[in-house]
RNA sequence: GGAGCGGUAGUUCAGUCGGUUAGAAUGCCGGCCUGUCACGCCGGAGGUCGCGGGUUCGAGUCCCGUCCGCUCCGCCA
């Protein structure tokens, strides 16, 4: 028996060799005399090439309808370099058949298995075993493959040891909304599945295991966007004995790896950082795309005493005012103005000020806008100076809550740059926003809240601000963010439990309320746990920017749609009256019972 | 919870101001063609215009509701 050579291996056959293939009929060409086959599997495409003369085979070969599966012998007759033919646009080989086995027949696909057909998402979706096999698809399935396995021999080469954590657990209260599973056993009660392995890792740590890694499945039960699926992948790590240093100089080295396999391209030795209040400050999002300027700058002392209540009264009542210059955005036309006015209101602004700077040392005449006649001279001088106007750009203002002018200013931001074309294609930014927060302030519920969770450590210098100045304190977390995406962050944690119950009481959790949810964690401290952090990166957010797609949908074989719907399987599903009483549930009264 | 876009042949789409029998491309089926490669030529089949209601002499088209897909806001420690 003749050994199966891949579609793709061809280069190493040679002319007059007899190769065995297998794989799907893409397309049928029926010549009257000569039948032409073109034959796929996952490593690439042939023509198999049926002669008249071949009696039985040709009789066969007329039968093929795409995609089915189909076993050929032959012989190779040409090759792209070879001499018969030197123009194969559907492979480099052509083989004459000798023989062909039909391993299966196919239905005709429901749309063209090819790459650059444009196909519904629903269509894809439901029928994603046929999705997956244009070329499109294996490559980044392929894709991803490589890159985990990069990952993995770089971890392990580090000393990580891979562990699994459980996929049941305990409900815990803050961060997202869990996937509840009823229990049979303890009727009434539930497992959540883990929104991210965080408290075993870091039990892992307590127990002495010193570096963890996983590529963890994580749920979370909130609605979706084109980069969060409800299932989705981490590359999660943990080390102990460590400080922030050490973890980030493992996540650049770990991304390196997975850069090199799976685009080919050598990174930095070390990233860039940036703290959060400067990349506020800049850029108004803690992401910030550093492949463009466009930056912000704050103009709100300058706006106390100006008589333009819009600029003047978030001035005076702890808002902010900014200003982002954009070069020779005088050529902005009224309709795209007023387009991004629409934009930033998405974000809450109410308005968008702009003007734009004819002839910045004729003021004011030089300078056009509706909000000029509101402003003196000497402060429209003031505000060219802060931002270095020349003449030919266009300045957009935010003024109000700083919230919202962050979000609208820093939005428009990325907008505009690619509008006007300031990101090059192939540059690759990344950047370490580092000193976060160590609490936000939950307006609804009147309380502080943990910006990245309750287990992470205050930067030491700022401990002394729990009680006085809570949320003026920072912690020691840290996101790597890629050309605005964030694609992962982390932190050192707390490893001592008086830090960890001083911080659970500022974030409102009391003593009791702390044992009964965390009391495992906080157990665990007690005995001895080493100073350790670490981080997680989101692989399929990582996969999709690499494979240059913009849902991580396309790097996930099987994913849900934006309802969290399975529309090949159609999950969720209704279960039976047998199963519900197992658990002591009972079927929601529906409109079509009564 | 909210905003926007979309749903018409297997697929991707067009369908004007509400007006005759709802079209195109591709795919599919049949026939022809001795080297094709987006092959070509001839013929054919294929439609619950997402679903329900309303307005109208008349609805793919207008109105209301609803379901599904996508993008975004909220949400996502």
């Amino acid at each position: 028996m003749l050994p199966r050579t891949h579609c793709g291996d061809f280069r190493r056959l040679h002319i007059g060799q007899t190769v065995r293939l297998s794989g799907w009929v893409q397309t049928n060409r029926d010549h009257g005399g000569v039948v032409f086959l073109d034959v796929r599997d996952r490593s690439g495409l042939v023509q198999v090439v049926v002669h008249p003369d071949v009696a039985e085979v040709h009789k066969l070969a007329r039968s093929f309808r795409q995609q089915d599966v189909i076993e050929v012998t032959g012989e190779v007759i040409a090759r792209e370099e070879g001499t018969v033919n030197a123009k194969l646009p559907t492979g480099e080989i052509e083989v004459k058949a000798s023989a062909i086995v039909v391993l299966n027949r196919s239905e005709t696909p429901p749309f063209p298995i090819e790459d650059d057909v444009e196909v519904g998402e629903q269509n894809r979706l439901e029928y994603r075993y046929l999705d997956l096999r244009r070329p499109k698809m294996q490559k980044l399935l392929q894709l991803r493959h490589r890159v985990t396995h990069a990952a993995r021999n770089f971890l392990d080469s580090q000393g990580f040891l891979e562990i699994e954590t459980p996929i049941l657990n305990k409900s815990t209260p803050e961060g997202a909304r869990d996937y509840l599973v009823p229990s049979r056993v303890y009727p009434g009660s539930f497992y959540a599945l883990p929104q991210s392995p965080q408290i075993f890792k870091q039990l892992l740590m307590v127990a002495g295991m010193d570096r963890y890694y996983q590529i963890a499945r994580c749920f979370r039960d909130e609605d979706l966007r084109a980069d969060r699926q409800p299932e989705f992948t981490q590359v999660d790590l943990e080390m102990s004995f460590v400080q922030q240093d050490d973890v980030m100089a493992a996540a650049e080295g770990l991304l390196r790896a997975m850069f090199e396999a799976g685009v080919g391209i050598a990174l930095p030795e070390v990233f860039p950082r940036i703290t959060y209040q400067e990349a506020m400050a800049k850029y108004g999002v803690d992401r910030p795309d550093v492949r463009f300027g466009l930056e912000h700058v704050d103009i709100t002392e300058l706006m106390r005493e100006v008589e333009f209540k819009v600029f003047r009264e978030p001035a005076e009542k702890g808002g902010l005012v900014k200003v982002m210059r954009v070069p020779e955005g005088g050529q902005l036309s009224r309709k795209q103005i007023d387009d991004y006015t629409t934009f930033v209101a998405i974000y809450g602004a109410k308005g968008l000020a702009w003007i734009k700077v004819n002839d910045k040392d004729n003021l004011p005449d030089g300078l056009q806008s509706p909000i000029v006649k509101f402003l003196p001279e000497g402060v429209l001088r003031r505000i060219l100076e802060a931002c270095g106007a020349e003449n030919g750009d266009v300045l957009f203002f935010g003024a109000g809550d700083a919230k919202i002018v962050n979000d609208a200013l820093g939005h428009l931001r990325v907008k505009i740059g690619h509008d006007m074309g300031l990101v090059a294609a192939g540059d690759h930014r990344f950047v370490w926003v580092v000193d976060f927060p160590m609490f936000g302030w939950n307006a609804d519920e009147k309380r502080l809240e943990a910006l990245h969770h309750p287990f992470t450590a205050p930067l030491p210098e700022d401990m002394d601000k729990l009680e006085s100045a809570p949320l003026d304190m920072r912690s020691q977390a840290y996101d790597l963010v890629w050309n605005g995406t964030e694609i992962g962050g982390g932190s050192i944690r707390i490893h001592n439990p008086e830090t960890q119950a001083k911080v659970f009481r500022a974030l409102g959790i009391s003593d009791e309320e702390a044992e009964s949810k965390f009391g495992f964690l906080v157990r665990a401290l007690q005995y001895g746990a080493p100073p350790h952090g670490g981080l997680a990166f989101g692989l399929d957010r990582v996969l999709a920017l690499m494979g240059g797609v913009d849902s991580i949908r396309d790097v996930i074989a099987f994913p849900k749609t934006q309802k969290a719907a399975d529309l090949m399987c159609e999950a969720p599903s209704e279960v039976t009256e047998a199963q519900l009483k197992e658990l002591g549930l009972r079927r929601r009264k529906l409109a079509s019972d009564a």
